[in-house]
DNA sequence: GTCTATATTATGATAGAC
DNA sequence: GTCTATCATAATATAGAC
């Protein structure tokens, strides 16, 4: 009957945070995600969603045919980061545009929206195993052999060090932007006794625009400019991703 | 008595993976550890570990009082960093070299003991609101400062940028090389077109000192060479780690 | 030190009333 | 779309026999 129908209707237009859901049953993959975040999805039991949205457990069932379910709806979230990522590493611009630009894309999309990406990096071990959620991975690869791609293409303009391991570095470069965007977003893994200050997004693009120039860049070139500017013009035209993420920009963090 | 001699022995005296254990009890931990590194420990169940020992869940309960003091027991595993950190941190040696012991020893004991770190880094939401496992936490805020001070060290003396942020650069650190002994450690989190070929603990090691330096010398320092003899010489007279971990020191990982 | 047996609570999931 | 009621299974944990 008429209940299906509504599926179509994926999000309104303003989702802020833990916002505003246009169905009910957004409204619960929001909450899953939130909890599947924070405690892990196999730590997440089905009551404890229903009691976050304030219904029954078995009610949920009326939404979702299984918990696992809920999962993989959730997971789409991440589909747009892979295609831009794709996108970008084959634009029309210089190697190093291209890699500031991805690395902002990465550390931006993944701030914008912690929950899913949270999810992705929190239970990378349940998804290794579970062969129904390796798309997961995929995904993660494929961005990864655009990524090498951008690499390459600097090393043989000699913008970046021809000893550079274009292997380790993006992987080093995929765990430093995994790690800071979920030091950002959850803010502290570490209580200091002299408490730093917050920080802003933008302050920590830059630094790590910084680190990864002075990593790859061949020698006698490491105080050239770093093209931030043209990386955000590049990223301009892509489509709006988690809407309403954006506004988020000015976050701080208060801990490490 | 027959049918149930069987089950105990399921493992003769040379078992597998993560060498000899002592007694039962250290047996059961060794086991019970290397689940909840893998699985998390939320979904690791008892019988899980009980299976994987050989006997029934039950029996478990003669050795330890609950699953959570399995888990304590464990941890206990990560003193000795904690205790080396501190140590390295104020040792007699000039910023660069106590820094980059610090990333050695650092970088070497995450792998000698990949599960015991491992249990950390991959459950550490849990740790975070679990108020009986704030240790966890207290114990990396101390390493942390101590850390901090090296690096303030360094840049008043003009071997680090001045305009270096202490902060976001040990938290940097951190999870860069816990990020990348998860990687080394596990092999394998992408699984690519182009398989890279293996890496030795020393390779990563030399790269990660590579990367850290850069990112914190001053300019002009840029090319200086990198301590590593006079670091490793540091970390000699530590007591040595986690007993039979330092023979897999060549280990090799296939993914990233 | 392990087994058998069991208590208790929590889990994912279903059926049908409203 | 939610509730009531329930099932089957799995969870942590205990008691006492061997």
């Amino acid at each position: 009957m008429g209940e299906r129908a509504k599926r179509g209707r994926r999000r309104g237009p303003g989702r802020a945070r833990s916002g505003e859901a246009a169905t009910r049953r957004e409204e619960i993959l929001q909450v899953a995600a939130r909890l599947f975040a924070s405690r892990g999805f196999e730590a997440t039991s089905v009551r404890d969603i229903a009691e976050a949205v304030g219904i029954l457990s078995g009610s949920l069932y009326h939404h979702f045919a299984t918990k696992e379910a809920m999962l993989h709806e959730i997971l789409r979230g991440a589909e747009p980061l892979t295609r831009h990522t794709t996108q970008v590493a084959g634009a029309d611009a210089d190697p190093e545009t291209r890699l500031a630009a991805l690395a902002i894309l990465r550390l931006k999309t993944l701030v914008a929206d912690p929950v899913v990406f949270g999810i992705i990096y929190n239970n990378r071990t349940f998804f290794r195993e579970r062969p129904e959620f390796d798309y997961v991975e995929r995904a993660k690869s494929e961005g990864f052999e655009a990524v090498a791609g951008v690499l390459e293409e600097g090393i043989r303009q000699g913008l970046f060090r021809a000893d550079l391991d274009v292997f380790l570095t993006i992987g080093t470069l995929y765990r430093l932007l995994a790690g800071a965007a979920d030091w950002f977003t959850r803010g502290g893994f570490v209580r200091l006794e002299r408490p730093p200050r917050e920080y802003s997004l933008d302050e920590v693009i830059d630094y790590h625009l910084e680190l990864i120039f002075r990593l790859v860049r061949a020698d006698g070139r490491i105080d050239a400019p770093i093209p931030r500017a043209e990386a955000e013009a590049l990223l301009a035209p892509l489509e709006p991703d988690q809407r309403g993420a954006q506004r988020r920009e000015v976050r701080a963090a208060k801990n490490a």
